[in-house]
DNA sequence: TAAATAAAGGATATAAGGGTCTTTTATTAG
DNA sequence: CTAATAAAAGACCCTTATATCCTTTATTTA
């Protein structure tokens, strides 16, 4: 009888994670102290194990960086700052996100759009478009600053 | 070594599926002919089983109607046409959608905001907003009009 | 009343996301 | 060189969404 609800959800936890992750390393790692998986987990309440596979996703694809060993952990070069929102949420759960149909038709384009294509489209882009602009480094600051909490 | 990507999505497949049904119905049904899940299956290519369950759970919830026996089938009572689309979100996917924060975290609030609240709020609200004030009818009417593919 | 029909409901199977554990590799300090 | 450290990698398990199948209930027509 009891209809089980559905935990729905924009982002996938893996990326949830990753996004919440990388602004925790672009906080606290510095030259003299990188960041270790242990102290993010820890930090932010997340799975060690699960959140090592999702910080070794983000360093194999050059978004974050990491040397192992003592006093090794993870840390942002120059040009990991620069690196965008987006492709973080890209590397995570796929270039598909901000492209595909909210009702998952094959196509998503104005020649072509399903019943909530107009509605969904707008905001859609809008959120896609901030993301794009939107880099590491920046968004840090902007959470450094007003006090956010992680 | 290759990077499995995941299939993001806004709303679940099940809200999807039920979208769509929810539209063809309201296009196909008539006083004489109610329309049968098999035909809804066919008309929209859905797995048949699974999407019996997803309209009895609309069916229970009050937002279709339905009767058994030759000639039996789905329909939308005048009260049906006046359901929102919000309405059969929060059906299928939960309340929680379009209140829950895009990293998860616990409360999103502009008081306690995350570091993607402000860029995030935005999408989610408008496109809330939208289907709040949207309902079934008013919908299928746009689908029939424009000549919108299901 | 009997047979046919179609939704309702329950049980079960499959796939993917989420999460844990163990081993290996690289790096550093002693 | 050795021991300690921490990321990388792989194997594995649990939960949930998705999907299928089978039985039951309600309704209609003959
Ligand atoms: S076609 Fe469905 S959102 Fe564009
Ligand atoms: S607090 Fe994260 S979206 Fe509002």
């Amino acid at each position: 009888m009891a209809t089980t609800q559905l935990e729905s959800h924009v982002l996938s936890k893996s990326c949830q994670y990753a996004l919440r992750a990388v602004v925790y390393i672009a906080a606290r790692a510095t030259p003299g102290h990188l960041v270790g998986a242990q102290e993010i987990a820890d930090g932010l309440d997340i799975p060690k194990h699960f959140l090592s596979k999702i910080l070794q996703q983000l360093t194999r694809n050059h978004l974050i960086s990491s040397t192992k060993g003592p006093h090794g952990g993870f840390f942002l070069s120059e040009e990991n700052e620069r690196v965008t929102i987006d492709r973080i949420v890209e590397v995570m759960d796929g270039p598909g996100l901000f492209k595909a149909c909210v009702l998952g038709m094959p196509q998503c384009s104005s020649d072509h759009p399903c019943p909530l294509h107009t509605q969904a489209v707008e905001y859609r882009d809008g959120l896609y478009n901030k993301l794009k602009r939107l880099n590491i480094k920046e968004l840090a600051t902007v959470v450094h600053k007003e006090n956010i909490q992680l």
